[in-house]
DNA sequence: CATCGCGCTTAAAACGATTCAATAAACGGA
DNA sequence: TCCGTTTATTGAATCGTTTTAAGCGCGATG
């Protein structure tokens, strides 16, 4: 039990009286007709248009009157319809969860449904556990927001042979087994490296993200494109990149060692393009440490535009992911899945890819005579 | 439907065969027993001390053959537990949510609970609706996340009225009809100017949390107490308070903006007591915006240490609140409510205290000469 | 007059588990 | 032999809905 920190306890005491249930059938009773009656008019059911104008206004003022609220479970158990989403978050201390979360939660609010949250903590069996929870508790799909994971098509078969349709978000198995939501990474490092080209640096370091990470890959290419394609030659010796590293702040560590090592090495560089913007924070913090400033003479642009991003001083330019939207869009695809399993249709596994932005901010600025590179 | 970013989309079918749903009754047949054995053996009920060894392998046998899962709908209808537990944010985007939230998470998940989530967006009716949800799916308890709130003891009647315990973090009630786990704020307030003082700093400016908030005035009280038992003076022309707004966001906004009147009024000081993180981070972009150089012109202090604190540059120094704790906490709370309510006991509403820590950081200094008020 | 159709309503069977009272077998003791 | 007790298992009711096929009254039609 964590129960660390010191707490003082007031107390009082609370009745427990009992618990008032009004069924159906007590609606069915007092309104006078019949339970199916009752639900057939509640429900708004197809059968509905037979039932006599009165009937209806009297069914629903006794609902009214006896605060009759239907228990889902039962409605669940014989319409097989949960009205519920698995909501699986690799790990809900990245930052970059909190508005995709957000996104989720308010699609599924809008279409009545209801996520029911697991953490996995970056851990392989408490994914699996979760997984079964979720299972048990028979959601209608799944949402997994990860950028990494030791999740194989394997573990999430069973959804699968259920037809549970399932969606990732940052992250995507490889194969048309599952639909997925990702931010066009690669044109993102583009956007990165000629917003800083056109800035008018050229000696320009890179903090690659860590391999296992899905993003780091088309992040770096996109760099690389746009440096062939401008004639930009990408210094080799600027180039470093992330361990990897489960903890979602290690990105932050990263960024303050691999600057840190390249300052040591006196290499010089006016600008840095860092993996993502923790780890741009954390190259700033190095950077500061060793007396430079940002942007005044090293200008500093991050990934994802995270809530951070606009509050750090100086505020970070950075390529944004459309973040809440790629929770809606998941929701969008899994609704589809859902009514198409409904329907006994098929339903299309989807790749997406948003278009992410760039935002300019404080940390990067034309190259100036005055740069740490003299 | 927010579908604003340009998406292109991939598209592979996927088949969708007849859901194989494996029941108790199946596990019953192959095993050769009755579905009612078949019940008691898989949950360990009291009866199953009474069955023979034998049995009981060859029934968890033949649910592992068959892969059975319990359907939770099934079993919640008639065992009436639901295990399930709301979890209400007032507003999922800040930042102070997230650590609690992996506290709730992490505490249910241990206790095999289920969160349901719902994310109020700071509005009444998204609120009031969410709770319809919850209580539609019968969670066991309710923890409710806000700092402020428009809430009132009259809409969580329903909770009480069924007996279903209800726990709120970072803010309560008045009277006690709901418990509650909070920061001790007024010791927090304390430690911030402590610090202070005791760095030598003898002009200290304040901003003081918006008036709906709960927090701030508990924090104020702490500060003036501080004050009077050291012998220090506030200097009134140096607290200013953050208007009342609904954004998380804001006071990030409000804390730049008071601070750079602060400065225009001339007025000086050479340290700053923020009301929270965010607030400490806006006074710090408004100082360097000045050119007046943290920690070394003037030393600011934050409160709640979130996630961005450690990243920020320079990094706070803070008043931590244990979010992840309060989690917990709450999560224990509500768990003592289900089983007294359980076994038709009556639970003790308690309103707990968790104590801050002072984490220090490079935003603070001790008092410098060439201090912002030379 | 029988029959049909129509408009409105409902009986009753699920859904998949839990739970309790009941039963059956086995066994020892009187 | 009979009874009481313990051990091992199960039948059947129940939870609160949804849903399908059927029921009923009644005016219209042939």
């Amino acid at each position: 039990m964590p129960d660390d920190a010191g707490h003082r306890d007031g107390g009082v005491k609370r009745t427990s009286g009992k618990g008032i249930t009004v069924t159906m059938r007590d609606v069915a009773q007092t309104s006078g007709f019949s339970p199916a009656t009752v639900s057939i008019v509640l429900n708004n059911a197809p059968l509905a248009q037979y039932i006599a104008p009165a009937t209806k206004k009297k069914i629903e003022e006794a609902a009214r009157k006896l605060g009759y609220r239907p228990n889902a479970m039962a409605r669940f158990l014989r319409s097989k319809r949960t009205h519920s989403v698995g909501v699986m978050l690799i790990d809900i201390t990245d930052p970059f969860c909190t508005p995709i979360l957000r996104g989720i939660e308010n699609s599924l609010y809008q279409a009545s449904y209801a996520p029911i949250l697991a953490d996995a903590h970056n851990q392989k069996n408490r994914f699996e556990r979760a997984l079964e929870m979720l299972l048990e508790r028979h959601v209608e799909a799944l949402i997994v927001v990860a950028n990494w994971t030791f999740v194989d098509i394997h573990v999430l078969a069973d959804f699968n042979k259920r037809n549970i349709p399932v969606a990732t978000i940052g992250w995507e198995l490889p194969g048309d087994t599952v639909s997925s939501v990702m931010v066009d990474n690669e044109a993102g490092g583009r956007l990165a490296l000629e917003h800083l080209y056109k800035l008018g640096h050229r000696k320009i370091a890179f903090i690659r993200g860590p391999k296992m990470l899905i993003d780091s890959a088309p992040r770096w290419k996109g760099i690389q494109k746009f440096a062939s394609s401008a004639g930009y030659e990408i210094d080799q010796t600027l180039v470093t990149q992330l361990p990897d590293g489960l903890d979602p702040s290690s990105g932050f560590d990263g960024g303050f060692r691999l600057t840190e090592e390249l300052l040591q090495k006196r290499r010089k560089f006016t600008a840095l393009v860092a993996f993502d913007d923790l780890t741009a924070l954390g190259a700033i913090r190095a950077l500061t440490k060793a007396g430079i400033k940002v942007p005044d003479q090293c200008s500093v642009a991050g990934f994802d535009d995270v809530a951070l991003s606009a509050m750090s001083s100086p505020s970070l330019t950075t390529v944004r992911q459309p973040l809440e939207t790629m929770g809606n869009l998941a929701v969008n695809v899994i609704l589809e899945g859902i009514t198409a399993s409904q329907e006994k249709r098929d339903w299309t596994i989807s790749h997406q890819r948003t278009s992410p932005e760039l935002v300019i901010r404080e940390s990067t600025r034309a190259v100036s005579l005055s740069s740490a590179d003299d």
